[in-house]
DNA sequence: TTCGTTATACTCCCTTTGAGCATTATTGGG
DNA sequence: CCCAATAATGCTCAAAGGGAGTATAACGAA
């Protein structure tokens, strides 16, 4: 197509006024590849679909035949799951030169969160689903603060802060440590995980960040490792996860056809890591006309029987933006 | 490295895992670009920076050189505007097989949003800033409903929505007219940016949905087109921005080292593309003690000397997300 | 001096939201 | 059959947030 190549020279052209060279060899060394963070909530707890011995996302290249990066893995996913993926969002792209690979070669990671609900293990499969909470436990406060929080994670990164080379870093360093895990009367953000993640990272007590460097160092901080930066990459997905419940209702992609309300706020409280005041998020979940009864009950163990609801899909066309607010108990 | 090489066919044992084959030729057809949304507000307009008699937003390749996207882009910006970027945040990935290029190539375009302030045209530059309301002339409501809308975009729309093969596409058609214009008594949303432009790429108003098919087809909607999809990255990059004045303090990377609160209220509309009420906004501004006295006043134009404020970068440092939550007037 | 213009200070009121109390409906022992 | 435990559900209250308007102050220009 003579259109399609005079794009071509335009970008180019354009790369040459602002003073780019066009590369000698016009394509080369660079590999694409999807990684997904499919999510699941199962018994109430987030999982995350794994492989390779529960120490890698599912990723593989991207194909010239993919219409585009979102049908590339809209396909791939659901040849795994055997499951139709209810939500796809772009979670992040890297093309860091520490990720791996041979100096003239570059991968670029293009990666997506997606949510789903959990299937029986297939065949083939090498690990499937796992707690996320596995490989940051520091995340999980439904139960309280996680005594390895007090016990390893501050101690340690009051050393890492301690240890800078100036005053401003040192102070730095212990405002983002105070900021990212909630100390000095701060409130706990359940959303900063990556920041909490890149501060570990850097502080040394993450054993990813110390690969290829094989001296003592600190001792790590407790919670599994995974391959490459796949870690940062759940800790992104997770983020954004727990940003968006709070304004779009994608909670509903997790849950089974009806549920009770109490479902609806475990799994809320599992994804967010935090526990919501009950009658608060009943109120915020049927103010907004979210749900809507099914007419019958569930005969669940002890208790009063509870209604069963059903997602009012037709939210999704009255409005733009909606929101599922989570009313957060500070207890 | 043998690590690197240990991590690749770790990658590709998980493809085969998942049913992925590992592509013949290991590196082929695929170029990486960077597209960067360059933003400025001057005299109370605001800009994007561009190329190419105005139809380009600047792009490059993406060099093995680099060490990573966001350096890549850095290095890249500083030299052409020979100012800092205060700010950049990767805004999406895109390798839709409609771009451009041969079926055996491929480009992926990693785009980017930066803030910086406008800098006079240096040389060599084909167009430099635009007033970024000449591409989405819809998108501006700061003195109003632009007449536009009821003159020409919501008749061509109606008339798309009109012509849908089913009674359900029409009526979904409907729905996003509705939502995304605010028609119906619904309220304006400034952030559907994007989703308002996708809506008219559908409906053929849009010069760029139109290449290739010289058929006639509805007459398209006026503002000024870009090549290839960068008025649609144009306008994620606007949405994005839109919706991050509101939780982050980023408007004031755009603001000079001193100014008024009204000077930085009128950045705010400019990029909102709407008015916020001036003692909101004000109360707003000062309780989250986002900025703070110069103890200098302006001898601005007409009426009492306001005081001139500096941004207090210390809120970066103090707080994890605060925010310029806009108080939009409804008038 | 008066008017136009902008800055700045306060007040009002309604909605949202965090938190707790009370009541209802079941199940499973004594 | 009564009682404790467990949930579901209904309701109230107070504080905070946010939209909107009034009032006053300080300047330049006619």
């Amino acid at each position: 197509m003579s259109t399609a190549e005079t794009a071509t020279s335009a970008l180019y052209a354009a790369a040459a006024d602002i003073g780019i060279a066009e590369p000698d060899v016009h394509v080369s060394g660079i590999v694409a590849d999807l990684v997904a963070v499919l999510v699941a909530v199962t018994a109430g707890e987030p999982r995350v679909l794994t492989l390779q011995d529960a120490r890698a996302l599912p990723s593989g290249p991207f194909e010239l035949t993919h219409r585009s990066l979102q049908s590339g893995l809209h396909a791939w996913v659901e040849r795994q799951t055997h499951h139709p993926l209810g939500y796809v969002e772009q979670l992040y792209t890297f093309a860091d030169r520490d990720r791996g690979l041979a100096p003239d070669q570059r991968v670029i990671s293009i990666s997506y969160l997606g949510l789903t609900r959990e299937q029986p293990r297939g065949a083939g499969e090498a690990t499937g689903w796992q707690d996320w909470y596995n490989y940051l436990p520091w995340e999980d406060h439904r139960v309280g603060v996680p005594p390895m929080i007090d016990a390893v994670v501050l101690p340690a990164l009051r050393a890492f802060a301690k240890s800078a080379p100036t005053p401003a870093v040192r102070q730095d360093r212990a405002n983002r440590i105070a900021v990212t895990f909630g100390t000095d009367g701060r409130p706990w953000n359940e959303e900063l995980v990556l920041q909490r993640y890149e501060l570990l990272f850097e502080a040394g007590l993450i054993p990813e960040a110390r690969r290829g460097t094989p001296d003592a160092g600190p001792a790590p901080v407790q919670g599994r490792s995974m391959i490459l930066d796949h870690r940062r990459i759940l800790a992104t997905g997770i983020a954004r996860l727990r940003a968006k419940i709070k304004y779009h209702p994608v909670v509903f992609e997790l849950m089974p056809d009806t549920f009770t309300l109490l479902q609806l706020q475990r799994c809320v409280e599992a994804l967010a890591g935090r526990l919501v005041h009950k009658q608060n998020f009943r109120r915020l979940v049927e103010q907004q006309e979210l749900v809507e009864e099914t007419g019958q009950l569930s005969q669940e163990t002890g208790g009063r029987p509870a209604k069963l609801f059903r997602f009012r899909r037709e939210v999704l066309f009255e409005r733009a933006i909606v929101g599922t607010k989570l009313p957060i108990s500070r207890s």
